[in-house]
DNA sequence: CCCGCTGATGACAGTGACTGCCGTCACCGA
DNA sequence: TCGGTGACGGCAGTCACTGTCATCAGCGGG
């Protein structure tokens, strides 16, 4: 801490970069360590040398700050239906779009995504903004499947369809003793789909 | 209001009774005639000749009084899954709860339905908590799946694709123009979806 | 008929999440 | 050299809650 406010003195640096990052990494840290609620926006911003003030310009609420990949996420998802062959079946390119976004979770990530998905799960305020995007998130894949000339209640269903086994298979690939690759995951939980609802009338 | 007091002191009342459902009633209308956010929670109990405290001793939070049939909704389902038959595939005991379902949603509610949707529509904290009742429904139906022994992930994939169904056929059935009754489009939704998964490989 | 208990409420202070507004100041380009 | 700009601090204010204590009609017991 010292050493930070010398070595802005001496390079005439008025704020460190970055501020978003800090914030968003302070926050992470405090909320795993002391919980949720019992971490202040103010702790978080004082923690990387900002005020509370500057925290709310970054992030809209307490809660935003560890949401924040998910436009990327959307982007990645809504080009994938895009980028489906024309004549592709409703499963093949909800497949193929499972496919596209498992890149976005290699091996790598999965310590990161259990310690963000521990914070989430432990407070109800974090899971219904993680459930507000993943609603958004089906908003914009059933807009990209209209786009694709599918019509209603099909494109919201296969949306949101294809969005609950994206949610299944990563609740299961951060599930302890999962070795699994997200994508191996995707494959069994899509055909898992596919044989209870096709089982019959 | 000045005559409700005289009728207190004439009768010796100490307080009107149904708090509760004054406070649900009077938020529905303040929350519709002002929006969400411009209504206090001091607001609501107020009209009602109750305190801001008050308020809160009945509902957790100011979105929880739109919220109370929950507990209602989650015992039909976990019952109707519960009592299909012993054999009854995937499909034919989601079939069953989303029948059990409708019934709480006689043409008569459809209405008050839409008031409420539209309120919450326009809200995204409110959209939160929808999702939020959701989800725990998803995950009571299918608690009550392995109960019946079906295995994961098999089960949250039945009960979350059973939910959405029936969050896709009640958006449709308050949706304008639309006369169907509930169990109707819930199993025109059902058939889409098993259109859907079933089509190809 | 008085008496203590209970339950529903009021009153009040306090914390923390945000918001609006204004001031500051290094940096940057004309 | 100077005015604009962007990123930040400071501060006051509102409102969503929460904890705590006081109040008092009703009610059953003595």
């Amino acid at each position: 801490m010292a050493v930070a406010v010398i070595t802005r003195m001496v390079t005439m640096v008025r704020w460190e970069p970055g501020a978003r990052e800090r914030l968003q990494a302070a926050a992470l840290d405090l909320y795993a360590a002391r919980g949720f609620e019992q971490t202040t926006a103010a702790d978080i911003a004082e923690s990387v040398g900002l005020t509370e003030r500057t925290f709310f310009r970054y992030f809209a609420d307490k809660r935003e700050v560890l949401f924040d990949g998910q436009d990327h996420l959307q982007r990645v998802f809504v080009d994938a239906v895009a980028a489906a062959p024309e004549g592709a079946s409703a499963v093949q390119t909800v497949g193929l779009t499972l496919r596209a976004a498992a890149t976005l979770f290699p091996d790598g990530r999965r310590s990161h995504s259990r310690l963000r998905q521990t914070i989430i799960t432990a407070n109800p305020g974090l899971q219904e903004r993680e459930l507000l995007k993943l609603a958004r998130l089906s908003h914009a894949v059933a807009d990209a499947l209209r786009l694709r000339g599918m019509a209603e209640p099909q494109a919201t269903l296969a949306a949101e369809t294809g969005v609950t086994v994206f949610g299944v298979a990563f609740r299961q690939w951060i599930s302890v003793g999962e070795e699994r690759s997200f994508a191996d995951i995707e494959d069994e939980v899509l055909r898992e789909l596919q044989a209870l609802t096709a089982a019959d009338a």
